[in-house]
DNA sequence: AACTTATCGCAGGCTGGTTGCAACAAGGCG
DNA sequence: CGCCTTGTTGCAACCAGCCTGCGATAAGTT
């Protein structure tokens, strides 16, 4: 019901933005907001193509790319590895666990804070968080 | 004087450690010590191959990976590019400005306050900061 | 139905980094 | 000193992640 909604919002917004909107688009969109958590470009794929095969990795980074520059998705980079995309919803950042890899968002309050007093020392301020903070979670990081 | 000295006792652990020290090895390190900033590989190759031509990218990845696990050298992933070396003479982060590129050093001090304080949230805790911090130094942010 | 033009799939390319392997040479030993 | 073991080198080839060029296809306007 959500979902759906929403989908019809970005496929008018689509369309608003001189976009055309195809079938491989629309089964990409519905993995998108399906899954409410980060996808690689990959995965993202693999998904697309058990409901519509056939749909090229380049189909999807382009319509990722133009969602992106629509404001709609953005993409983190959480490691070495591929990159995650994830709906724009809500503003956060994301904490990697260098021993299991759990991913873990973090509140942008928290980021805020940081950056104010990063740039209160050094001019710096941090902006949206393209690049995962890594770390290590309580269970990797073991007591103490 | 000093830096010499540095790459002695430098030359001394790789041999005690089971390395040989060749001409490659002593060129890739007399670059290391007079560069004290942060290099990529490829232009630590450059560096290289203007005193000792011939030194392959490989061998310079090779040597920068036995020097990352004598805990010598690490590296540092300041954006999309490259991934950026430095020796480990002292624990500090970074942060890129997203607009002009530059590379300011923060004190591992403040990684570490950030870092109790996320950890009381969340139990996660920050590591030697292996990926940068993205921002936008003063001059880039603009005023406010 | 006709037509314009965005989008698609595919082949191929690019960057940053790694691996397999034969040739080479560091440095220990007699 | 010269021999010999074994770490190191250069080269070619490969890999992942992502992007580009291009002819074919199809969305959506009229």
């Amino acid at each position: 019901m959500t979902g759906s909604d929403a989908i019809d919002r970005t496929v008018q917004a689509i369309r608003e933005h001189g976009g055309r909107v195809t079938d491989q688009r629309k089964a990409i969109l519905r993995v998108l907001f399906d899954e409410s958590d980060h996808v690689t470009a990959d995965e993202l794929v693999r998904r697309v193509n058990s409901a519509l095969p056939d749909v090229h990795v380049t189909t999807v980074y382009r319509f990722l790319d133009t969602l992106e520059e629509m404001g709609l998705v953005a993409h983190v980079h959480l490691g070495h590895g591929p990159a995650a995309y994830h709906l724009t919803t809500h503003r956060h950042a994301h904490v990697v666990c260098d021993g299991c890899g759990t991913i873990e968002v973090i509140d942008s309050s928290t980021i805020d804070r940081w950056s104010s007093e990063l740039r209160r020392q050094t001019g710096f301020q941090l902006t949206e968080q393209h690049f995962a903070f890594a770390g290590r979670c309580s269970r990797c990081a073991g007591p103490r």
